[in-house]
Order: structure tokens, then C-alpha cells, then sequence
DNA sequence: ATATTTTAAGACCTTTTTATCTTTTATTAA
DNA sequence: TTAATAAAAGATAAAAAGGTCTTAAAATAT
């Protein structure tokens, strides 16, 4: 459905949106642990998305990964935008050419709504929207 | 979103489901260059479902493969589930532990829906179902 | 200034997925 | 019964994804 390193990004970066702030930045080992997912690859996921502004980061003793209040406004889908791209929710499931309903494959019908739910939920939902629902205790991180 | 083994089988099969029967066997390779994608590599998915009987093969001249009615009538998510497996329907999208309405992940509930009804969809309706519709030139298979 | 901390960068390795090729076996038709 | 045909089986190879490690650079505190 998504890759592991998109898995592991979204699950990291709501992390920080949740425990994070400009005074007090993570390093990737401690994200990595609390999340459970294997360190070294975690760090060079943050850095990407560092990298290209969708977080951030600073070097040097109480340096770390945190989020400005900007990125806390970017959209979750930009997470997945950045690391796996957006090809899965354009592309035909079926891999045909073209998916539209002009010319549809024999399962169109029966994926492409809820392909565009998907996509939608994850485009007009900030980060911190989603991070909201976790503070709140309505949805959970870690197990 | 599905493995390209998992799409290239469901395009194969359908394909078969319209194409051929008991009396008209079809080549692999026929089959292949019909719908698009790479000769030998489809071949050895038809060989794996033609093993667990989600459709039907004969050796020789003539031979080839084809749909018998006990196969049209199986659901198309058996293609799947054969070769994929269910995992990608039964796990959380985000990976923890599990997945339920109790103790959701925060892309929970805009993933599930997707998840569930692309599930159902394909576990309801049988392989010679989709074919119908490809039939009808409702929908279609290549390109 | 210097030592320390932590990200950044890039090389490297492993596993899984995708793809190809060759040999064997079964079936059919002549 | 022999030649031709096409799947079955299995070995091999290339590419992508997943994961690790080492070194360099930047920031901080002493
Ligand atoms: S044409 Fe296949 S999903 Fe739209
Ligand atoms: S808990 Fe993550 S998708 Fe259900």
C-alpha cells in the first residue's frame, strides 16, 4: 500500500509534531526507538525530508529534528510526496496508460473512489491536524 | 498500491476469462504480448496459479491456458491473494501492531475505507463478473 | 580555541522483486 | 512411434527497496 520508508516518515514526522518544538529538538536515534524502526535508514529519511524544507533540523549538541510551525502546516500528503511521490494514486491500478473513467480498467469502478478519498484525506489534512487527534488521545502512534 | 506480479496476473486472467476456453487455449506468450507486459515473467505466474487452480493449463499442441467455468466462478481477490497474499488488506497502512476501529493509527480511519471496500470488491465479485463488463465494453483491458 | 554532539553525505551491503533463459515433461497430430 | 508443441521446473541475472556504516561538517558549550 505505501513503502516502508513512507511508513516510517509518516509515523516519524508525527512523532516530532507531537513531542517536538524549536526548543526542543530529537535526535533520530531517540525518533527511530520510540517508533520502532531501524535507526540508520530512519536518520537518512529525516535528512531527505529536511533536505527538502517538509521538516527540519539543526546540527550540534541540542540540535535535532523538530518542526517549525510552518512545516507543522504542510499537508501529510507531502510527506508521502517527497519520499515515495505521488505515481500510486495517479497511475491505473491495473497499470493501464490512462486511468479515467472515460476508458476504464475492470476494476476502476471498484478502487478509484476510495483511491481518491485516500489522496484526499492525506492532501487537505495538516500535519498538525493529524498530530491534534494524537494529543487528543483519538488516534495512537506506538503500541 | 499492488505488486506488478499481482497486476500483470489480474490484466492475464481477465484476459483469459474473455478470450479463451476449454476449446481455445492460449500461449503464454500470446497472452504476454496481448496485454503488455514481459513474456517470461507472466508465464511463471500463470504456472503459479495454474498450480493452486485458479486456472487451468495443458501441456502440448494445442495446450495452453485457459478458464474452465469452475475457475470463472472463483472471486477475482483469489488472483491476489495468491500471489500477493491478504497482508496488504489486513495491516495497518502505517504498520503498528494492529489495526482496529479501538486503537487507530492516525491514517486510520482515511486509509481504512479505501482498504475495506477495494478488499470487498474484489471478494465479491467473481473473476467471470469482471468479464462480463469487458464484454460489454464497459471496461477494458489494454490499451 | 577546542572538544563534543548531532546532522549531512555518501559509500556499501542485503533482501526482495522483477525478469530471463535453459532443460524437462506432457500432450497431440501426423 | 515420432516430431512438434507448449507448459513445468529450475537456475540465473538485473534492478529496486531496504538497511548499515563511516567520515565530514556544523553548532554548541566549556
Ligand atoms: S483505469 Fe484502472 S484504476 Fe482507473
Ligand atoms: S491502525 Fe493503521 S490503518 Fe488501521
Amino acid at each position: 500500500m505505501l513503502s516502508s520508508a513512507s511508513k516510517y516518515a509518516i509515523n516519524a514526522v508525527l512523532y516530532l509534531a507531537v513531542e517536538s518544538s524549536e526548543d526542543k529538538k530529537i535526535g533520530a536515534k531517540e525518533v527511530a526507538e520510540a517508533i520502532g524502526v531501524p535507526t540508520p535508514f530512519l536518520a537518512k529519511l529525516l535528512q531527505n525530508l529536511a533536505k527538502k524544507n517538509v521538516i527540519s533540523s539543526l546540527k550540534g549538541p541540542k540540535g535535532g529534528f523538530f518542526l517549525s510551525e510552518e512545516n507543522k502546516s504542510l499537508k501529510l500528503i507531502s510527506v508521502v510526496e517527497h519520499i515515495d511521490g505521488l505515481s500510486k494514486f495517479e497511475e491505473c491500478v491495473l497499470g493501464l496508460k490512462n486511468c479515467s473513467n472515460d476508458k476504464p480498467c475492470p476494476i476502476h469502478f471498484s478502487v478509484q473512489p476510495f483511491k481518491n478519498t485516500m489522496f484526499d484525506e492525506l492532501s487537505n489534512n495538516t500535519i498538525e491536524a493529524f498530530a491534534v487527534k494524537v494529543r487528543n488521545g483519538e488516534t495512537f502512534l506506538h503500541y
